[in-house]
DNA sequence: CTGAAAGCGCTTACAG
DNA sequence: CTGAAAGCGCTTACAG
């Protein structure tokens, strides 16, 4: 280091006060005289003086800093949902740290470790599996820490999650409406709460609708688009293929699409497809893609609030977000001759 | 506070040796009794330790964190370039602050001093503008720093960049060969370096291959989907509008898109489009998209290893990416009769 | 191989 | 309103 760095002593130094008096001029602590501000803040804005803020931290246990798990930044839900959360930290003066777990336990585990050791003032996240050891040792710190998305049972925290079950039933309701009986579901991972529940909602529904439960119309993915396509692949290969996809995330019907283009099949036509997240994009495909829509920028910054509340002493609840069907042209009947029995 | 937090002396005491020989044992080093390696080192197991990061850097320096500033994290570019850099990071072990400028220069230079303050080992940067203040500051204070898709005219840090000016021709020279003479042009902003380099090769292509150069037909994005829809839109309301547009980057391709579905126009057919970053589903749409490509993982992983050169005391050279024209059914021709002349 | 001691750059009771 | 002093939790020459 070739340049020495710049300390509050420097900045005391050069305004003639005390590095007390320069550290609670700095801080807006109001037991300053104005002449001090004034001769302080020129020094510190001369010197470009950029407090250490790990000594800062260190001091005071306030980092400023908030720790955001996300289990795949290039899925383009997840993307919004940390843009969201990102700017409503920003706005509230923390800076975001990011960790992309990559739908990965081991990488999620090693970011909540980072998390604790960087003594973050606060955790959003949207966990997989049951509770791994990091995530309890997190608890055990009582670092505040808010669930969005997913959820872990019997980890009470407050939460920001979507009510997959209206739209998943309007997407069944409507699949039935078109005409279809063997619909072939792409599940999210058994381990992940969403994976769970958006089956659970869809068995429920299916079987309300008349819709086939066989068990071999489900195929379990990982909400990532390679399994999507693999999914498709393997539902259309069944010696009673469905008529209509519905894939619990936006990457698997990415997948999914990619798979029916493969093959020629006309989508709305020729098989039917709804995908879970509404994406920017989803409507200019050919036809436009039907989806299960949830407020994905409602739900990062309502997640950064719980959170704010938290750190601040609260005891916020949780909250619960809908989610609704949008039909588009992609889910057009398969056959419009058969008639609902 | 309640649970008062485990600290190393804490760990000492239970492996009944000192301090600093605890530390030893935890950061690797050699100078230490098996004997002691196995005490400290179940000590710290059973407390659950986890060294405070903070106090470990105000000592020694380094913070194991680096600062990854991208200009948009929902656009899908972007977003694979963090998803790439981060996860080289981490292989390595650092882990990624991230800080979305959002296209906006106010808050590329709050997280710029962020990074500062937070005294991370070294950024890795897309910036914009012409060197802020913070840049500089970054700058003065010797922090490694390597550009990354962008640069600053004027300021000599490595850097990993695409050479647009290839891909860009192709695109011209296709165009050119499917009988287009009109060709809408969607700019990225001029405080970028790949807006105004696009721009360039673009406009020199246009003249090379005999398409016309009317400024009219040049307008002026931000990078971001709604002046690509807004583009669109202007463009086609010429008394001559273009018979195919070229977008600068994905989400403006991707509002151009929007609009020409309003409008009802074929792609393909009534209007060609090509767009510059080749993203997974592009090649989905119908028609598949016509794409300039670049390879975004290579340049967020070389980014960080040029980073850590640095960072090593290394002085790395920049790397320079090439890009290619991907031809699908996007631009077919406008008027396959019209011969080139 | 080990420990005592100093110090990284701040903030915060404490006393005035 | 201000300053001297202590201390946050580590690491690292220094001496042995």
């Amino acid at each position: 280091m070739t340049t020495r760095t710049i300390t509050i002593k420097d900045v005391a130094d050069m305004a003639g006060v005390s590095p007390a008096t320069a550290s609670r001029v700095l801080s807006g602590n109001p037991a300053t005289s104005p002449e001090s501000r004034k001769r302080v803040i020129a020094a510190a804005s001369q010197l470009d003086f950029h407090p250490n803020a790990q000594a800062r931290a260190l001091r005071s246990t306030r980092t400023n800093v908030i720790g955001l798990l996300m289990s795949d930044v290039r899925n383009p839900f997840f993307a919004d949902l940390a843009h969201s959360a990102e700017q409503t930290a920003l706005a509230e003066g923390f800076v975001t740290l990011l960790g992309n777990a990559n739908e990965n336990a081991v990488q999620q585990d090693r970011y909540l470790d980072t998390f604790i050791s960087q003594r973050v003032d606060g955790v959003v996240a949207a966990p997989e599996g049951m509770g791994s050891s990091s995530l309890r040792a997190l608890l055990a710190r009582e670092i505040p820490t808010v669930f969005v998305d997913r959820t872990i049972d019997g980890i009470d925290v407050p939460s920001v999650t979507t009510d997959s079950d209206n739209g998943i039933r309007q997407a069944v309701e409507h699949l039935a409406q078109q005409g279809h009986t063997r619909v072939g579901y792409i599940a999210g991972p058994q381990a992940t709460s969403t994976g769970r529940d958006r089956l659970r909602s869809y068995a429920k529904a299916a079987q309300d609708y008349g819709i086939s439960t066989d068990p071999a119309l489900i195929y379990f993915g990982d909400f990532q688009s390679r399994s999507g396509s693999d999914g498709a692949h393997h539902l259309l290969s069944l010696s009673q293929p469905p008529t209509a996809l519905l894939a619990a995330d936006s990457p698997m019907a990415v997948g999914a699409l990619a798979t029916l283009n493969r093959k020629g099949m006309r989508i709305g036509r020729d098989m039917g497809l709804i995908a879970f997240d509404d994406i920017e994009w989803f409507s200019l495909l050919d036809p436009p893609l039907t989806v299960i829509s949830h407020d994905v920028e409602a739900m990062g910054r309502i997640a950064v609030e719980l959170l704010l509340e938290l750190i601040n002493g609260g005891q916020p609840s949780s909250v619960v977000l809908p989610s609704e069907l949008i039909i588009r042209a992609s889910s057009g009947t398969a056959d419009p001759v058969v008639a609902r029995t």
